[in-house]
DNA sequence: CGGGTTTTTCACGCCGTCTTCACAGCGCAG
DNA sequence: CTGCGCTGTGAAGACGGCGTGAAAAACCCG
């Protein structure tokens, strides 16, 4: 994600002007609507990273266009409320609507950009949480820990990115070229330093163990998988 | 699965009842059992598509439950464990016990849900693939593992490329020249080195075995076929 | 700038694979 | 009956891929 897109939605055109002109400079994009309807329309039809919305509409308010986003259109973006109001009410109905965090008005616009990262890391980061298991071995993408029979394993960071690839692969063979790919994009180094990470991969992950986990298919590419016997 | 079920284990009833509502409503079917007895018994005696456990239960805990489902009952249904924030450590996870994801407490119902996808995705992915059968032999083109009778086999890399053409044509007949090509491309051996390579997979397929699937048929090429009497 | 980590490069040597070759069996045609 | 060509059989040697390990280079972070 090079380019963050955020939605905006406030009818105050002045107050929106200026948050639009200070993210767009801090590298984000920004799609702006001035009414509820609008913006539910925007959000259900693009991919934001993040929403931005007020509370104090007019015609369908933030709260309901949050609903409607969570339970109708099940679009589960992160979303920020702009709440004018610090009332424990307004705070309880936004997250109880589906809002991720609030802000109340009026605030500073670093402020606001400063939760709008919170938001894209987190979801990031749940989004991406996802955990593979082959035998003993697991791995957490979310917190990036491996674990093989309970301990922890430290990995390179391209060992890592190897063995996410292999994992979730697992049982298929990937082939140098994918895995090659994975890590280096379309620049491979010329010389073959993949033998290399491999070798000190499978020191990280199968050495210190019985069985070997990460096996050599000839001429054809490398798998993940507990075979024992079979 | 048009109707996905769910087998959740959770002592605390209310949090249960607003969890059952909650998925059901958004169209699973939802086994309930408040103990990890209850639970276990539950598991194995039912078909789940995911099963959500807590960690914390009375009497047997999650993880002595999911630990007897993967090593005693042999169960292998995505298991996804609910574990609070301040035990979030690797041996409480759950995933050395074999749990395939977690989720810290307190969560939204949605994440709940999208996790509970998540893992329905990845487990009817996984059962998925294209695999070759003639007679008692298999051929898996994604793991490129080949068995027969049960047994597993290690052919050579050109082995297996042979093997993979004549099982997708089987049980037509494939020209000597026809592999050839799918082998080298189009710049062919001088000498017939085919023959030599039909040997020896031959020797690994057929060799072990009684009945033979590897025919020549004179003058024209070979076929990969479980004839039985023809 | 300095120290530690990570990545890349390089060289060695083994092992599996591919190729080549020689021979035997077999069927068919002359 | 005999020779020829096609195919199975098997071994030997060449070759390249791959594991291994260390050392150099690049990189990162404070």
């Amino acid at each position: 994600m090079s380019q963050p897109s955020i939605l905006l939605v406030d009818d105050h055109r002045d107050i929106a002007g200026a948050i639009i002109d200070f993210l767009e400079h801090r590298g984000f994009t920004v799609d702006y609507a001035a009414d509820g309807v609008t913006g539910l329309h925007l959000a259900v039809t693009n991919p934001y990273d993040v929403i931005v919305l007020d509370i104090m509409l007019p015609g369908l308010d933030g709260l309901a266009v949050c609903r409607k986003l969570r339970e109708e259109a099940r679009i589960d973006t992160p979303l920020l409320m702009l709440t004018a109001r610090d009332t424990l009410d307004d705070k309880i109905t936004g997250l109880g609507a589906g809002a991720d965090d609030y802000l109340v008005k009026p605030f500073e616009v670093r402020e606001l950009e400063a939760r709008i990262s919170t938001l894209l890391r987190r979801h990031r980061r749940a989004v991406a949480r996802e955990i593979y298991t082959v035998g003993d071995l697991t791995l957490d993408t979310g917190t990036l820990r491996v674990t093989r029979g309970g301990q922890s394993l430290t990995l390179t960071p391209i060992g890592l990115k190897l063995l996410t690839v292999l994992m979730r692969a697992s049982p298929r063979v990937v082939t140098r070229q994918q895995l090659e790919r994975e890590v280096w994009g379309d620049v491979l180094p010329d010389s073959d330093t993949l033998r290399s990470h491999l070798y000190s991969l499978r020191k990280a992950i199968d050495k210190p163990f019985d069985r070997a986990l990460l096996h050599t298919i000839a001429g054809a590419g490398y798998r993940v998988s507990d075979d024992d016997g079979r």
